[in-house]
RNA sequence: GCGAUUGUGGCGAAGUGGUUAACGCAUCGGAUUGUGGUUCCGACAUUCGUGGGUUCGAUUCCCAUCAGUCGCCCCA
């Protein structure tokens, strides 16, 4: 047996990464326009970073981790997400301290996590994402959500929900974690071993059990959104009445909650209602996370993030199959007859390319016809067709492979007409 | 980590315990020697994921293993 691919990865062959260039182009291109900026961090990290930022009590840093020693024995781990490398980048370069604030960022890039495959989810899958530090404007939050929903717009999905939930601050939080203490406690032994253990660990994910979902404690548990402080909840009454002024339709579900420790006040999740997606419909997830750049080792900064996974996007695009204006075909293909032909075509090959136009010809010694069998599959526009007769006489056909319509003209106007004709 | 399901040529896909493993697509060659997308003819798997077992004999039965797909947990 030949040498397989690693499990949960995928290679992107030509004709679909023209989908991928046309994604990640349009991500850049919003981003631009929005102001966030591209960071490229290293695709490992220390370990620590990690566990620090994402949360010992994760299911990231509990088991999704590729984690490894290398030569100096350092403990070293391929990033499992963006966020706690961009904002440990941040800290390091002292970035609080640059002029521009907030400081927007976006990265684009393949991510590890040791899961077992399944439609959405790869070990090795590529997140784009953007954070903006240093604002805790409820205005930011709503800018980057709406980021987010114009690049789905943008590239023609529709079937979108977007679902939002405030976590609140540092008080809110305790004061509903306490809560929700109290409230299972007493019966927590009739809920699985994941909740029992999470009544210790993050009591706010119980409510995103799945297992337990129809347990009666479940529907009088207390909400998030009762415990919200004053402060609390007028942010987010801002971040819901940007969202409207935008143009954004959201739904506020209390029982989201994000898989990572890090977040307070915003956290949202942008998801594909398209028919047949599979069981995975998050696209983009994201929230504020004040707090984290302190934990890092920086000075107390706001910040705010998503992330969301290509493979996702394309995975929504042909669910709801979008067409995506991929250009194909090339201008012209070169085909030749005859020995001294055939070495006349490397020249002028090349001069086709070099005057800009996409060019090809036949490497395979093939006949006439396989040579337009060849023109034909590449979509090309026009062959221009070249013998030695042709040669002789400083001419050359120009075909037309739409309307099937050839002319001879003389061999120095190739590029000349050319132009003419593609313009 | 757990569960279900699948694994035959470049792709899709039939098939049987026993001489030459259908078919479709793609590819290549040809149908008056320099012209495509249509049509016709021809070529194209010492081999049925890998390893082992049962058997006179296995692609077909059994076991293991690897991989794909889908689902659970959780997430992008």
């Amino acid at each position: 047996m030949s040498i397989q691919i690693p499990r949960g990865t995928q290679d992107i062959l030509p004709g679909q990464s023209d989908i991928w260039q046309l994604i990640e182009q349009k991500a850049r291109d919003l981003c631009k326009k929005y102001q966030y900026r591209e960071i490229r961090t290293p695709i490992f990290e220390h370990t620590e970073l990690f566990t620090r930022s994402v949360g010992d009590s994760t299911d990231i840093v509990q088991k999704e981790m590729y984690t490894f020693e290398d030569r100096g024995e350092r403990s070293l781990t391929l990033r499992p997400e963006g966020t706690a490398s961009a904002v440990r980048s941040f800290v390091e370069n002292k970035m609080f301290g640059h002029a521009n604030q907030p400081v927007k960022l976006y990265y684009m890039g393949p991510m590890f996590r040791y899961e077992r495959p399944q439609a959405g989810r790869y070990r090795q899958f590529v997140q784009f994402g953007v954070e903006a530090l240093g604002s805790a404007d409820p205005a930011i939050d709503a800018e980057v959500i709406s980021l987010a929903v114009m690049l789905y717009r943008e590239l023609g999905l529709k079937s979108l929900k977007v679902v939002i939930n405030s976590l609140g601050d540092k008080d809110s939080r305790k004061a509903h974690r306490d809560a929700l203490v109290n409230h299972f406690q007493p019966r927590i032994g009739e809920f699985c071993a994941d909740c029992q253990n999470r009544l210790r660990t993050n009591p706010l994910r119980i409510l995103d059990c799945k297992q337990d979902r129809d347990h009666e404690l479940m529907e009088t548990a207390p909400s998030i959104l009762d415990f919200l402080n004053e402060d609390s909840r007028e942010y987010f009454l801002k971040v819901q009445k940007y969202l409207t002024d935008l143009g954004i339709s959201f739904e506020v579900d209390a029982n989201l909650v994000r898989g990572l420790d890090y977040y307070y006040h915003t956290a949202f999740e942008i998801m594909s209602e398209a028919e047949g997606f599979g069981a995975i419909t998050t696209l983009c997830g994201g929230g504020r996370y004040n707090g984290l750049v302190q934990e890092i080792g920086g000075p107390e900064t706001p910040g705010i993030g998503f992330a969301l996974s290509i493979e996702r996007l394309i995975a929504a695009l042909e669910a709801e199959k979008v067409e995506l204006p991929i250009a194909q075909g090339i201008d012209c293909y070169l085909v030749y007859l005859g020995d001294e032909a055939k070495d006349y075509t490397v020249g002028l090959l090349h001069e086709l390319r070099a005057a800009g136009f996409s060019a090809e010809r036949d490497y395979l010694d093939r006949k006439i016809k396989g040579q337009f069998k060849a023109a034909d599959r590449s979509h090309a526009k026009f062959v221009a067709v070249l013998g030695d007769d042709e040669l002789q006489t400083n001419k050359i056909n120009l075909k037309n492979m739409e309307t099937g319509e050839q002319t001879e003209i003389s061999l120095d106007s190739l590029i000349d007409k050319l132009k003419e004709l593609l313009n």
